[in-house]
DNA sequence: TGTACATCAGTGAACGCGCGTTCACTGATGTAC
DNA sequence: TGTACATCAGTGAACGCGCGTTCACTGATGTAC
């Protein structure tokens, strides 16, 4: 063999790695497959070696996306002490940084709005990562499950909502003034945390 | 003249107002001027006597689509009574009507993820929209300016995230319960309400 | 060890299609004389 | 009143371009004998 006996499979992960920051960057039609195979050092023609079709890609992609963001999940929960979680969670999306890199960062606040227009596939996964996120804060909130549940999206929708309202803003004060209260209001449907904390985490906004 | 004096300012008007509609369904990329022209009865080739370009067709119909949402927004706190105008605000917005009418509904909501992505001239409508959002629920909060404001884009942020993720959910009991858990959210940034309002507006959540 | 052939990831020209844009034309009405 | 011409909203063929997709080919390596 010319190449290594994974090269293929190497090469097939670099597109899709690239396909999934691009897509969160530029939108699901805003990706060609010229630009993919460019970014991955290679020609157009090869594409359909690896792929069925563009649309294909794309669904992959975005459950790698997904995968990322789940991960990220995982690691805020696991390494903040207990009664803690919630607000690691929390704290980990409602970020300047976040918001200044959608191609890392989550796929609901890049895509949601548009991926309704897209194909039943990409809806079931973009269903199936609303729930996972549910849960996510859910299991980190005390009280009944209906309860828990009900805090973990009210807190879900600030949390997206800020990031998305962040970006139209840009990232002068009003944008950051979003984040801040978008924060609070999510953290404000977590468990009450240490007082200097508390404090210490207050957000300043700005008069207009 | 073979058309009544303001016939072809009708005729773009009618354009314009399709293409409002169209976008908020579609996206700013997903609709075509051939499609356009059809909606508003007419065949492609005349679009450029109306507008400079596609381009300048989507700064105006988003302008449009904005203008509708004031509107609303407008009518919605003149017709509540003291004290409740803000509540009225949250309450007209997150809907399962608007939730199912994209078209017709909120354009941050449905294409402020996106807009990001586009020229420099959408971005400042929806900067100014988002202000003008701010600003509404805003006037509507008791305190100092400092605290409306937090409160009002709080509140906002769960407003537009409701929309987002619900979208997302589709429009079983997921969705429903978005909705629910967001509109509570963002009208506990306003001032109490009488009892009696506050049970009846009571969402229920169905547990996971 | 050497030669002929198979394999296969990747190349790049070519094709078809959709879409934004242009343009010569239509046809109904208004105006000049 | 009648005739020739100007106006102008709208028509539909055509063009250029980008993009998804196809396909014959390349060239390096492995394998058969």
């Amino acid at each position: 063999m010319r190449y290594a006996k994974d090269h293929k499979a190497e090469t097939r992960a670099r597109i899709v790695k690239s396909a999934a920051v691009q897509l969160r960057e530029k939108g699901a039609r805003g990706v060609g497959v010229a630009d993919l195979m460019k970014e991955a050092g290679l020609t157009h023609g090869g594409f359909y070696a690896h792929f069925k079709s563009r649309d294909a890609l794309v669904i992959e992609a975005l459950g790698q996306a997904m995968d990322g963001s789940r991960q990220r999940w995982r690691d805020a929960a696991e390494q903040a002490p207990e009664g803690e979680k919630f607000a690691a969670l929390v704290n980990q999306y409602v970020t300047a940084k976040h918001r200044d890199d959608p191609g890392g960062g989550c796929t609901m606040a890049a895509l949601g709005a548009e991926i309704v227009r897209e194909g039943p596939k990409a809806r079931k996964l973009f269903l199936a990562q609303l729930e996972r996120m549910i849960a996510a804060l859910s299991a980190q909130l005390p009280g009944s499950r209906g309860h828990a549940r009900e805090q973990a999206i009210a807190a879900l929708t600030s949390m997206v909502g800020s990031i998305v309202l962040s970006r139209v803003a840009g990232n002068g004060a009003l944008s950051s003034d979003i984040l801040d209260a978008g924060r609070n209001a999510a953290l404000a449907r977590g468990p009450a945390k240490p007082a200097r904390k508390a404090r210490a985490k207050k957000a300043k906004v700005t008069p207009s």
